[in-house]
DNA sequence: ATTACATTCAAGAGAATACTTGAATTATCT
DNA sequence: AGATAATTCAAGTATTCTCTTGAATGTAAT
């Protein structure tokens, strides 16, 4: 029996990886795009050296690898399947946790329509039929963004609404599963009356699916 | 903030469920079916108090469900996605941490062949051009097994490997894709001489994909 | 009712984990 | 080489987790 435990060992190494909340925004940050510690630790707010030792943590569980440009350590994601892990753990929560669906319900203000499928999206797009909203921040929409997509913060998100055409549906989207920006977005929009859905999965699972993406400084982030 | 963080918490609770050994075997328990608390502590391995307290924490994360029936609280698993869950948990494993996979070529004894799919199995049933072996304890493979299957213990494979056809392939599966039983079985086979691989996935993942699944005792675990 | 059985609860010891603080590395720039 | 910046290490504390033990609960049989 020595040998299984020895496995379970490792996939339970995993499952405990993903088992802290600042570790999951970690996970959610590198899948939008590789990242130095500071700046990780920044956009999760946790400091430097605790930042260090989650990031150190995920790539035991082999979830992460890190390479040095200069004097700073880039971190990004192994492996694409772990997106789809941390999917299916949201979507067996909202299953099977009544307190899960509440608080998205909650954050709906009431029944959220079907979000959006990528593919269906992506026809959608080049129709030029939908008006396209990235609800992530300003320098997470410059590294990658779904072509035609606009960048708006939450803050400002009833400004804008007010230029939009009201006939085209407005779509939303932003970091993916975790991310609640999205939820949010429609919820306004939809008391603003206004036709609005999420999409599907954020950018992650968008590039994840060999869709293009584009970037606005393709230097930002020096390789 | 507040909601996401709330969110987070929950989903981290699903993942520490998986994060212990002894839970995992748990769900891999009943994955095969439905048990009382006793049963599982023997084929876990601890003690009855303890297991409860694992099943608690299980309940709590919403991957169980229990009842009562007479005397005995009968667990089950809530949703079969936990099981894609696994599995994917396993792959993630033995494609980022290399101790997995020397630990699953060390079970085989060398590099093992892909395993076969679950649906080229079930036309090669049909044909009849395969031998089957469950290599699960007698016990559970009377709560449930393919069709065709014949149930052998790995104690007993070298017996009763020298009644079988050296001409047609045998296919072995177990519990799932934690369990090492199928592993071992193979390499055993192959040792011998005989054309042997692995099914992908267990009963439960068959059962799953909605297949047919009979059981010798019908009445054994009374509903 | 009393008894027996299966499970859960409660309390405690020991290990692992999360975060903080301050020092130690490692690589770059002058 | 020395100074600087980014990251990691190390040590300490508070918290959480795991397992054990023994008692308490709830259900069924006598």
């Amino acid at each position: 029996m020595t040998p299984k435990l020895a496995l379970l060992e490792e996939y339970a190494l995993i499952a405990r990886a993903l088992g802290a909340p600042h570790r999951m925004m970690l996970l959610e940050q590198l899948a939008q795009g590789e990242r130095g510690v500071e700046a990780l630790a920044d956009k999760v707010g946790v400091t430097v050296a605790n930042c260090s030792q989650h990031l150190q943590l995920l790539r035991r569980a082999g979830l992460v690898t890190s390479r040095r440009a200069g004097k700073s350590v880039i971190y990004r994601m192994t492996d694409d399947k772990t997106l789809v892990l941390m999917d299916l753990l949201g979507r067996i929560a909202q299953q099977n946790l009544s307190v899960v669906d509440e608080i998205l319900q909650g954050l709906s203000d009431g029944p959220a329509p079907e979000p959006i499928t990528r593919a269906e999206l992506s026809a959608r797009l080049n129709e030029g039929s939908v008006t396209l909203l990235d609800m992530r921040p300003e320098d997470e929409f410059a590294m990658g963004h779904i072509p035609g997509a606009v960048q708006v913060d939450l803050s400002r998100l009833d400004a804008m609404a007010a230029t939009l055409n009201a006939t085209s549906e407005i779509i939303a989207y932003c970091r993916g599963p975790y991310c609640v920006y999205a939820h949010q977005a429609v919820a306004r929009l939809r008391q603003l009356g206004h036709a609005a859905r999420r999409l599907d999965g954020g950018l992650p699972e968008w590039r994840a699916d060999g869709r293009h993406v584009v970037s606005d400084l393709a230097l930002q982030v020096g390789c």
